[in-house]
DNA sequence: GTGAAAGCGCTAACAC
DNA sequence: GTGTTAGCGCTTTCAC
């Protein structure tokens, strides 16, 4: 089906070898004429080297692999554009893997990943602990792998992740200059550092502000937009004052708007929603959702740097780096 | 680095082959203990097998390649998500790759799918005829191709779209129910087919309710929400009277509004903003746009199935399947 | 400058 | 039930 090396071997009466050197240019061992006419044969056949024998044979594959969580989010999306401009300027192919926020699926789609053999990983987790021992295993073989975004503490791999803390803080003092009083923490799940970090972040505020910490303003939402809605509705049920909310994500604070709305409640003017981390795209996506960017594009300038500094020298001692959120806050109303 | 197959055999005092047989569950020709010796030295050992080499060998790969030219919008990833569990289901894994709507970018990216020999791909492709030697080649390789949403028509391949000219006709008729008489159409680049149907159905529309046709009303834009903004703001600034825009994409549409909106222009009661497909998630993101659904999930499915049934039987004669747009309307004003 | 041979890790006849 | 052999497509010594 697909011509091989073996194949215009033959048709030119060279060996195999030949043609090898000749289509990866290894001029100073080959005569132009032969690469010329082997170049010349290759087109005309339609000869497709196969990576895989390649890489076989080279043990390496010239190629990263980038599994997300999501990508409903523009912030992923963006990452892996980014990333993967740049890691091609190094030379670097990229393989796209998905876990969907759903441990079985990351250990698959890492498992794919391993399996192709790729060069480097970049992942941002859709669990603390699940599938460590994946990534463990991983990087005792000496594969690097690069946590980003959504990090893990107890690995020793480098990693990139913004200020979460810092930035809480800055939404948090805007609303609270604004005149909110009573904001609702709609946390992520205990089992992703970030939400943890933000909701130690969030109390940390409200002393810093002397108000008082009421735990039914604390919500445990899932990562969607039904999640959202459904909190945000059952909070409106239950008759609990509060004039902010600061969700997770942003298909959470769609879910929280659309709840209010449905209740006749006017957003921003009665309650403020707004969302930890957009980009520049999905901050302006609903105009009433007050957000923080977070910076991508420097999220995937350093993984690709650190991914590239691992591959090259495995034995390089992994670095932490924190990147200081955009303070940038988006709101319209 | 990688334990192999062969440390394992050296390990037990086996063969390699019965280790394959062991590690690929053939029990007919392996005794129960010696696969039960095998299994626990590999999972002690650290043992993961190398796809590349299995894939170079049965000359298959048991993975499919989706090939799309964005994720900004929730289309490609929705349609991604339910392609890759109706592919899993089948025993398929997914490789995902980004044309980033350009088509060098394409070429290489497809090149990734096919030097991994994936067994099949899923295309939606960023421009009508640029890479169509390359599909093509494949395709002469009995390399199974399916192109969905943006297809292409000169080539011998399977395809799903949606019914586009449909979709405007619904989408139209709504805006003029509403009272709304002179609309702007922002075409897509003419190199995509779903931007010529467009146009032409938007042509018929006009003269099927016996409303004049007016060029000036036609701008060509790109596919981002700065291709948006610009033209809107360059016929605001052209004088020329308008009431409704229906966008290509909701990139396009969110830069209307903000240029509509920089004009102190009420949206959507002044001029109505539509965008052609959006999806559960993406049409409820700005509550201005009005939008038509696209059944991601119909078209994830039909492409599955004829991915699948091109590599069960690559011979199978290709079919072109168009999926009824969901002429659900949303909008919220 | 070119070829022969070995081998990357695995599977699949074919023996025994 | 297990081992031997050959080979997937390629690169890379090592000869000549």
């Amino acid at each position: 089906m697909y011509v091989t090396i073996k194949d215009i071997a033959e048709k030119l009466g060279l060996s195999k070898s030949t043609v090898s050197r000749a289509l990866s240019g290894d001029y100073l061992n080959v005569s132009q004429e032969t690469v010329d006419r082997v170049v010349e044969a290759a087109a005309r056949m339609g000869y497709k080297r196969n990576e895989l024998a390649v890489n076989l044979r080279k043990r390496k594959s010239m190629a990263v692999g980038i599994l997300v969580p999501e990508l409903q989010t523009a912030f992923y999306s963006r990452f892996i554009a980014e990333a993967q401009s740049l890691l091609q300027k190094n030379g670097y192919r990229t393989i796209i893997a998905l876990s969907n926020e759903d441990t079985t699926w990351e250990k698959s789609s890492f498992g794919l990943l391993s399996d192709y053999r790729v060069d480097g990983i970049l992942i941002s987790v859709c669990h603390n602990r699940a599938n460590i021992e994946d990534y463990s295993d991983l990087n005792g073989k000496q594969i690097p792998l690069v946590f980003f975004d959504r990090t893990i503490e107890d690995l020793p791999c480098s990693s990139v992740r913004s200020d979460e803390q810092k930035a809480v803080l800055s939404l948090m003092d805007h609303l609270i200059a604004r005149g909110r009083r009573r904001i609702v923490h709609m946390a992520g799940p205990d089992y992703i550092r970030n939400a943890s970090d933000r909701y130690v972040a969030y109390q940390s505020v409200l002393t810093q502000h002397g108000l008082a910490f009421d735990p039914e303003l604390v919500v445990k939402a899932g990562l969607y937009r039904p999640d959202g809605f459904r909190e945000i509705s059952s909070l409106l049920r239950s008759g609990l004052f509060f004039d902010a909310v600061v969700c997770f994500n942003e298909m959470q604070a769609l879910g929280c708007i659309e709840a209010l709305q449905a209740a006749g409640i006017r957003v921003p003017e009665d309650v403020s929603v707004a969302s930890m981390y957009g980009t520049e795209v999905s901050s302006l996506v609903h105009p009433s959702i007050t957000s923080i960017e977070k910076s991508v594009l420097r999220m995937a300038e350093e993984a690709v740097r650190l991914i590239l500094r691992q591959i090259a020298n495995p034995m390089a001692p992994p670095s932490e780096v924190v990147i200081p959120s955009d303070v940038v806050i988006r709101e319209s109303s």
